[in-house]
DNA sequence: GTTAGGG
DNA sequence: CCCTAAC
């Protein structure tokens, strides 16, 4: 508000300029001359200039000056604010974008604080920026642009209205009551209307009444219902065939849409439902911003379609999704669309090229890592949008994975498919625990197994699992942790059709050292003992796999010992390099255990196996 | 449920 | 690692 003294427009006239001056068609009105100050109105032309408005321009504004004598507080946004309050329906977007967190949930209360910035915020950025480009990387500056173009009206606030919360929660209001348009014929005019003309024309046009008594904002609320748009420079309209044609000013329409991919109202259309259905748009145009300008009056207030504008909206901005933005968006998304969006996309196709498609964002994502997106941008672009983007498992498919699948064999059918195609993949890349080839493939799998199962562990999966993999002593750290490993499982087709899931979890140093340890303890053998004893942390080594690795540490100590002088080089490609120093233990511990090859065991046992056959002895017996 | 051994 | 027979 303060801006008004600087500048000789006002933020409303900035507010409703913008359309107008890229256009640089005439200019609207300012309102607050309630300033003894000299007020002058004037618009700002294209190059920021202030031009002195015309004389149509100061009619226009005059009617509306008188109202906001009486009542001079309530801004563009305030306007709004009332009408949300008095059950206006559609949430004012700017709260939400300009408010702290904690806005969007009390919209009423904080009305009045939010449009103080919004007001503010609009102004400057009228004055500041070329509202025209709207620029992704700054969240404010596109918010402002949009509010430039869009105007603040409920209607207009949907690509901007990001909270899930706020956009649902009315959403239901919206859609309860519907607009008649039927009862408005011929030319409207309403700067000439009184207050209960313009009652009676906003229940036509909105479907639902009103106490506000504000006229000027019941003009610019029905003039931004009627052209469903924020240009309400124009209050007049002509009622045709129960279709609003503004009168005149087509370009202002124009202005507001210059977003490259508007056409989208079809697209828009099919949406109203709320439904996933919209991906498919989605996906074939990213940029599709929808049509903010429906023609068709019966759509305007649905604001499920406003949902799905704003999602396809902030789908337009480029913005990067933050890691956990995905991943929280997946979560959400696959909870709720899950059923639908398979079975919606299953024959589309898109569903096995979307996932992959969304791969780059997802690990661009990664690099990005601050989650500071904005909730509103995030939950509206991503919505609809991030369907497929689904949170990328970084591990194995869960154990029960196929017992899920089999629990909805209906809409899983292909989802088993993909899981096969994508396992298939990474099946060719045995090791792919890091790889980015194997990315698609897992993130494919993900998206499957998504929404079958609640993912608790996700992300400690991958970092352990490299961590493990890079520095094997320090395996012992995740001691506790490695219960997380448990649901670590890749299935790969098998030969006869069915499925194998195959775990690779390489054996860390630490491990083998326990085993041997366990083994010298307990006895070779008494796996499952060992496995109790001594790997009660390693939930994911069973007492098979000791007994496997046992076997490969015997062939591997017996294979190595007679060449010892080679060892380094002979141990190629042990994934695991197993210290000599272990290996001898290993042999020596088979040697005493009679299940040594008579002809190694011969000579060099007697060494140092003293001590450990006594161990041995002793924990055995 | 374990163990041993093959794949 | 998985699978399975044998225990």
């Amino acid at each position: 508000m303060e801006t008004v003294v600087g500048v000789e427009g006002n933020d409303e006239a900035k507010f409703d300029d913008v359309p107008v001056v890229k256009t640089s068609s005439p200019l609207s009105s300012p309102r607050e001359i309630a300033d003894p100050v000299v007020y002058k109105l004037v618009r700002v032309d294209r190059d920021g200039r202030l031009v002195p408005a015309t004389d149509d321009e100061v009619m226009e504004v005059e009617d509306l000056l008188e109202d906001d004598k009486s009542e001079r507080l309530p801004v563009a946004g305030a306007g709004q604010n009332v009408g949300y309050t008095s059950n206006d329906g559609c949430p004012p977007i700017k709260t939400q974008f300009n408010g702290s967190e904690g806005q969007s949930e009390n919209p009423e209360v904080n009305a009045e604080r939010s449009n103080a910035q919004l007001d503010t915020g609009v102004g400057m950025g009228k004055l500041d920026d070329e509202h025209e480009e709207t620029i992704p990387s700054l969240e404010t500056n596109s918010n402002e642009s949009h509010i430039d173009q869009l105007g603040s009206g409920g209607e207009c606030s949907s690509p901007l209205d990001g909270p899930i919360k706020s956009g649902s929660s009315i959403s239901a209001i919206c859609t309860s009551s519907k607009p008649d348009f039927s009862k408005l014929k011929g030319e409207i005019c309403l700067d000439n209307l009184s207050v209960r003309e313009l009652h009676e024309t906003f229940k036509a046009t909105f479907g639902r009444e009103t106490s506000v008594k504000d006229k000027q904002w019941l003009r610019r609320r029905i003039a931004m219902g009627l052209a469903n748009s924020c240009d309400v420079s124009t209050t007049t309209f002509v009622i045709k065939d129960n279709k609003v044609v503004t009168k005149g000013k087509e370009e202002s329409f124009k202005s507001v849409d210059h977003t490259p991919a508007k056409v989208l109202s079809v697209g828009v259309n099919e949406n109203c439902g709320g439904s996933p259905i919209g991906c498919n748009n989605q996906i074939e145009n990213p940029q599709n911003v929808c049509g903010k300008i429906l023609t068709d009056p019966s759509l305007e207030y649905d604001c499920s379609v406003e949902d799905l504008n704003t999602e396809q909206r902030a789908a337009k901005r480029v913005r990067k999704p933050t890691k956990r933005y995905i991943e929280e968006l997946s979560e959400v998304e696959s909870r709720d669309y899950s059923g639908k969006l398979i079975s919606s996309v299953k024959s589309s196709g898109q569903g096995l090229s979307s996932p992959i498609s969304r791969v780059r964002p997802v690990r661009d994502a990664q690099s990005d890592g601050r989650p500071v997106v904005t909730r509103q941008d995030s939950l509206g672009g991503s919505g609809v949008q991030v369907p497929y983007v689904c949170r990328v498992r970084r591990s194995r498919p869960r154990e029960n994975f196929m017992a899920l699948m089999k629990l909805q064999p209906s809409s899983m059918g292909m989802a088993a498919n993909l899981v096969k195609k994508a396992l298939g993949v990474s099946g060719a890349q045995p090791d792919n625990e890091v790889g980015n080839k194997v990315f698609k493939a897992r993130s494919a799998s993900g998206w499957i197994q998504k929404p079958l199962v609640a993912e608790p562990e996700k992300d400690k999966h991958y970092q352990e699992i490299k961590a493990s993999e890079l520095d094997k002593d320090v395996e012992l750290k995740h001691l506790d942790s490695s219960g997380d490993y448990s649901d670590d499982l890749v299935t790969v087709p098998t030969a006869k059709g069915g499925m194998r899931r195959k775990h690779h979890r390489p054996w860390t140093l630490s491990e083998v050292v326990k085993l041997v340890e366990g083994v010298a303890r307990y006895g070779a053998g008494r796996w499952s003992e060992i496995k109790r004893l001594s790997f009660a942390s390693y939930s994911y080594r069973t007492s098979v796999d000791l007994k496997d690795k046992w076997r490969n540490l015997l062939r591997a100590s017996f294979a190595q010992s007679p060449a010892e002088k080679g060892m380094q080089g002979s141990r190629k490609h042990a994934s695991v390099p197993i210290p000599a120093p272990i290996l001898l233990r290993v042999r020596e511990l088979a040697e005493m255990q009679a299940q040594v090859p008579p002809n190694l065991s011969s000579s060099k046992f007697a060494v140092c196996s003293d001590r450990n056959v006594h161990e041995t002895r002793l924990g055995y017996l």
